[in-house]
DNA sequence: TTGACGTATCAACACTCGTTGATGTATCGT
DNA sequence: ACGATACATCAACGAGTGTTGATACGTCAA
């Protein structure tokens, strides 16, 4: 296998659109206090056990949350890292613009 | 506090879906410096015409940039205040947890 | 007006993603 | 051993999303 170069922005990109689904995101607000077994989640989502635990493996491969096996259950948590990468992403793009309007070489935008 | 409804605001979350793509997050990124006009995305990105319009589009719906038009040229920019406050909904979750492992009542789970 | 240019919208298609129901796997209690 | 429980995975389907090419709209220059 070759260098494929990592292009930093995946691992990003996959943990934004594991957040960015209702199911999910709800998922997350859930964790935020602490962890919680899946029946639990389940419970409060209402939620099929298939559908959340499509939604979990989402989370769980973009990083976003981790898991912890304890006898027969699963408790899954938040991954503070993860978020704090996703926030940081947005703080970069906020801070780097100047916002000045149209702050371009005079003339036609587009020769 | 009567707030018995956490459930993710649809406005953030067409946000984060704003942000969750390839392309659109690239377009972000661009518009960090400053505003840019779509031919000259279109160039950056090497990206059909209609097809950016759709991004844009997006993006524009969800309140993540905004448009000015000049001309025969419209000239896109980020609205800081929507990546703040998508910044603000990663910072609630991961301050509000404790991060203690298992913080429930003990005994089982689920009854 | 005419034509050229920059951008938006539309329809059709392809593909990805989430849902559902069934089946599989691991752990516990008896 | 057995059955029950907690969770994961799979296949099939439906719904949503991005792409493409054509067309429409608005602006400018001649």
């Amino acid at each position: 296998m070759a260098t494929e170069t990592p292009l930093p922005d995946a691992v990003a990109l996959q943990r934004f659109q594991a957040v960015a689904e209702e199911t999910r995101l709800r998922i997350v607000r859930l964790l935020s206090p602490g962890e919680m077994c899946v029946c639990e989640l389940q419970d409060e989502l209402g939620a099929a056990q298939s559908r959340l635990s499509f939604h979990l493996r989402k989370l769980k491969d973009a990083g976003v949350v981790a898991d912890r096996r304890e006898g027969r259950w699963v408790y899954y948590r938040l991954v503070p890292e993860a978020l704090e990468e996703m926030r940081m992403v947005l703080a970069d793009v906020e801070s780097s613009g100047a916002w000045e309007p149209h702050a371009r070489r005079d003339g036609v935008c587009c020769d």
